[in-house]
RNA sequence: GCCGAUGUAGCUCAGGGGUAGAGCGCUUCCUUGGUAAGGAAGAGGUCGGGGGUUCAAUUCCCCCCAUUGGCUCCA
C-alpha cells in the first residue's frame, strides 16, 4: 500500500496509506475534531469527509466555524428538505436545492400538491424525523444514461434538462435514507449535524430564473447544529425588522404613501423633507466646493428629446406613457441628462470652457413593474443627486478621481465603511442591441476607467455586460446594518450620448470634438438614502441630520413658561428645539423623546431655572450632567460642524 | 409582470353569517410629579374597493386595488 503526504493548514505534514479520507486523517488528530468535521478542503476543492485521498494533498478540516463548512451543512439540509418534501407530498419533482448566504433554498414542481406557510412546521418536523437518523450521504458516480434514465423513470424533466447539460463522466448522485438526488456535492457525512431546523418562507421563482419559463414553489429554509443557535439567529432576524426603514419611518412620520396618490410615490412628511433638505444643503455645498453649476430643468420633454438620448429606444418600457399634446408626444423624463444636454448645448463651448459640471437635485418618474416597488428602496418618482460632468479626454482621468474622491468623503460624514464599487463592463458581442455600437469608444472609455481605479487603489469588482446602453459605469453597492444590500450611487461614463446629441466644443487648434460626459449620483436617490440611513442609523440620527435636535422637558407644567427662554435661547443659535408642555409628568416626557429618538433631553426644573443652567440626558445613555444654557448652545453647534467639516 | 401571504380605529392587532373590540395615540378634566408609561371620562370605524350567494356579508365566493415575502427587472 503506498503512502500519500498531507499538508495541514499549520503546514505540518503527516503521512498516511493511500485512500485515508479526511474524516480518518480528523480521527488520527482528536476525536473530538472528528465529532464536528463536516466536510474538508483537499487542494483547495471542497469534499466529502469521506471521499478517499490517494495522492499527496494540502488539507484543511472544514467545521461549522468555517463559511464553507455552514454552506456543505446548508447544501445537505436542501437535501434533507427534499428527502421530507418527498415523504410529504409524493410525486414533487425537484428543481435546484443549493445553499445561499443564510441558509438554503429548493425549487420544488410540486405538481397536484398545495403548500402554505401553515405547512412549514409539518415539514420542519419530518425533517428533524429523518435527521435523526443519522444517515450517511452516499456519494455515487453515474453514467449519463444511467441518470437520465433514473430521472425519465421519475418524470422530472427538471432534472432532466440539468443532466443534458453535463457531460458524461462527472455525474454523481448522493443517496441518504431513501432519498436520491443529483448532485456535484460535497455533503455533510450524515443528516444528525442537523440539530435545528427552521423554515423561513415560501415563494415562488421561475425555472432558471427566467421569466418566460415555468413557477416553481421555492421554500427557503436554515439550520443549525444548535437548538441555541437558531434562536439567536431568530432574535437577530426579530432585531433587523426593527430597523426597517418603513416601520421606522412610519414611527417617526418621516414619509408616508397614500392608495390615493399612488403605488411608488412617497409623501414626505415635515420631517423627512426636512432632512431631505439637509441633504440638498450638503451636496450643494460640496458640489460649489467642487466646481459644479446647478441648474434647473422641467419634469417632462418631448419625444424627440429621448429619441436622440436612446432612453425610448432602450428604456420605453420603464417610462411612464406619453401624453399628447398640441400634436406633440410627451414624457415625463426618467433622467436628468438629456435635458442637461441640451443646457450644455445652449451656448458655443470653447476648450477653456471645459469642464463643465450641471448639477440638480431633479425629479424622475420610472415606470417600476409593480411587483418590484419596495418601500423607499424601489419608488416611481424619485429625486436624483444628479450631476453631468463634459470634459475632454486629458481631463477625465481627473474629473472621475475627484468624482470618486466625493464619493468617499460622503461615506466619510456617513459612516459608510463596507462597500464595493462594481465596475460594469459591455460584451462586444451585444453591440448594437444592448449597447450603443461603438466599439473602439467603448474599449477606449473602459481603460480609462480601469486605469483611474487601479491608479487610485479603490477596491473594485469587474462586471462584464452589466454596462448603462451608453458607456461603462460604476456601481457603489452599499449594506445597511441589517444586511440589505443596494446599489447606493452610480457613476457612469457617456461617450455616446455627446455625439447623438453633437455636443461639441472647439478645441486649442479650432476644430469641433466631442466631450466626454460622466453621470454621476454619488448619494444616490433621496428616496434610496435616506431608506439606508434610517436603517444604518436605526432612525437616531446623527445630530446634523436629526429633524429635531433637542427636546425641553419640564418637570412639570409650572416651569413652561421659564423654558419658553430657554427655547428662544438655542433658537438663536439656530438650533432645532422643540418644548413638551403637556401636562405629564417627567418620566413620561423622557420616554416619549427617548421613543422619538430626539438627540437631546434638557431637563428642566426650578433648580435649573435658578441657576441659569440646562440639566442634559443624551438619547439611548442617559443623564450627562448639567450646563449653562450658552454653553450647551455652543456645544451643539460644535458638535454639528465637527460632522461636517470632513 | 409572475407565484404566495396580508388588508378591521391615527398606530399595533384580536374577532367573526345577525351592521365590531383591545392596548397605545387623540380630546377634556383631575393630578404638579426630578431622568423610560399618574388617574378618569370621551370622541373616533360604510371592517381596502366593486360584484355575487343569503332573509341577512366585515365574515363565504369572484374580480380589482394596495401592501408584503420571493422571482424577474433596475439607464
Amino acid at each position: 500500500m503506498s503512502l500519500v503526504n498531507i499538508t495541514l493548514p499549520d503546514g505540518s505534514k503527516r503521512e498516511y496509506e493511500s485512500g485515508v479520507s479526511s474524516m480518518d486523517i480528523a480521527m488520527s488528530i482528536s476525536e473530538g475534531l472528528a465529532r464536528n468535521v463536516l466536510a474538508s478542503k483537499v487542494n483547495g476543492e471542497v469534499w466529502d469527509a469521506s471521499r478517499p485521498i490517494v495522492r499527496d494533498s494540502d488539507l484543511s478540516l472544514l467545521t461549522w466555524k468555517d463559511e464553507e463548512g455552514k454552506s456543505t451543512m446548508w447544501h445537505s439540509s436542501a437535501h434533507l428538505m427534499a428527502e421530507a418534501m418527498e415523504a410529504l407530498y409524493p410525486g414533487i419533482k425537484l428543481a435546484i436545492g443549493p445553499p445561499i448566504d443564510n441558509g438554503f433554498y429548493y425549487d420544488i414542481d410540486l405538481m397536484e400538491h398545495e403548500v402554505t406557510e401553515a405547512d412549514l412546521p409539518k415539514i420542519e418536523k419530518k425533517m428533524i424525523e429523518l435527521a435523526r437518523q443519522k444517515n450517511q450521504f452516499a456519494r455515487k458516480e453515474v453514467s449519463k444514461k444511467d441518470a437520465l434514465a433514473y430521472y425519465e423513470e421519475k418524470q422530472d424533466q427538471y432534472k432532466l434538462e440539468l443532466i443534458n447539460d453535463l457531460e458524461d463522466g462527472q455525474i454523481t448522485f448522493y443517496t441518504q435514507g431513501g432519498f436520491t438526488d443529483l448532485c456535484r456535492g460535497p455533503h455533510i457525512p450524515h443528516t444528525g449535524f442537523v440539530k435545528a431546523v427552521k423554515l423561513l418562507s415560501i415563494a415562488g421563482a421561475y425555472w432558471r430564473g427566467d421569466e418566460k419559463n415555468a413557477m416553481l414553489t421555492r421554500i427557503y429554509g436554515i439550520t443549525f447544529p444548535k437548538q441555541g443557535e437558531l434562536e439567536t439567529y431568530l432574535e437577530m432576524l426579530e432585531e433587523a425588522k426593527k430597523r426597517d426603514h418603513r416601520k421606522i419611518g412610519k414611527e417617526l412620520e418621516l414619509f408616508t404613501f397614500d392608495d390615493d396618490v399612488g403605488p411608488g410615490l412617497p409623501l414626505w412628511l415635515p420631517k423627512g423633507a426636512f432632512m431631505i433638505e439637509q441633504l440638498e444643503d450638503l451636496a450643494k455645498k460640496t458640489e460649489k466646493k467642487a466646481g459644479y453649476q446647478r441648474v434647473k430643468t422641467p419634469h417632462i420633454a418631448k419625444e424627440n428629446l429621448y429619441l436622440t438620448s436612446g432612453h425610448l429606444p432602450y428604456y420605453k418600457d420603464s417610462m411612464f406613457p406619453p401624453m399628447e399634446l398640441d400634436g406633440s408626444t410627451y414624457y415625463l423624463k426618467s433622467m436628468n441628462c438629456p435635458h442637461h444636454h441640451k443646457i450644455f448645448d445652449a451656448l458655443p463651448k470653447s476648450y477653456k470652457d471645459l469642464p463643465v459640471r450641471f448639477a440638480e437635485y431633479g425629479t424622475c418618474y420610472r415606470y417600476e413593474k409593480s411587483g418590484e416597488l419596495f418601500g423607499l428602496m424601489r419608488v416611481r418618482a424619485l429625486q436624483m443627486n444628479d450631476a453631468h460632468i463634459y470634459c475632454t479626454k486629458q481631463q477625465f482621468a481627473d474629473e472621475f478621481r475627484a468624482v470618486n474622491d466625493m464619493y468617499l468623503k460622503y461615506f466619510k460624514i456617513f459612516g459608510i465603511d463596507k462597500y464595493i464599487m462594481r465596475f460594469s463592463t459591455h460584451s462586444p458581442e451585444k453591440l448594437g442591441k444592448k449597447y450603443v455600437d461603438n466599439a473602439k469608444l467603448w474599449k477606449e472609455t473602459e481603460d480609462m476607467v480601469r486605469d483611474v481605479l487601479i491608479e487610485s487603489g479603490i477596491p473594485y469588482k469587474e462586471v462584464p455586460d452589466e454596462a448603462a446602453f451608453y458607456g461603462p459605469k460604476i456601481d457603489v453597492q452599499i449594506y445597511s446594518v441589517i444586511g440589505r444590500e443596494f446599489t447606493l450611487a452610480t457613476n457612469q461614463v457617456d461617450f455616446a450620448q455627446p455625439l447623438s446629441f453633437d455636443l461639441t466644443y472647439t478645441n486649442a487648434n479650432n476644430e469641433s470634438e466631442h466631450p466626454i460626459v460622466i453621470h454621476r449620483a454619488p448619494l444616490g436617490t433621496h428616496e434610496r438614502f435616506i431608506g439606508f440611513l434610517i436603517e444604518h442609523y436605526a432612525g437616531k440620527f446623527p445630530l446634523w441630520l436629526a429633524p429635531e435636535q433637542v427636546r425641553i422637558l419640564p418637570i412639570s407644567d409650572k416651569f413652561n413658561e421659564g423654558c419658553k427662554n430657554i427655547l428662544q435661547s438655542l433658537e438663536n443659535y439656530d438650533i432645532r428645539a422643540s418644548l413638551d408642555e403637556r401636562g405629564e409628568k417627567i418620566g413620561r416626557k423622557i420616554r416619549d423623546a427617548e421613543m422619538s429618538k430626539v438627540p437631546y433631553m434638557l431637563i428642566i426644573g426650578g433648580n435649573e431655572l435658578d441657576e441659569g443652567v440646562v440639566s442634559i440626558r443624551k438619547q439611548g445613555e442617559g443623564d450627562q450632567g448639567k450646563m449653562k444654557t450658552e454653553e450647551f448652545a455652543e456645544f451643539i453647534q460644535q458638535e454639528v460642524n465637527k460632522i461636517l467639516a470632513v
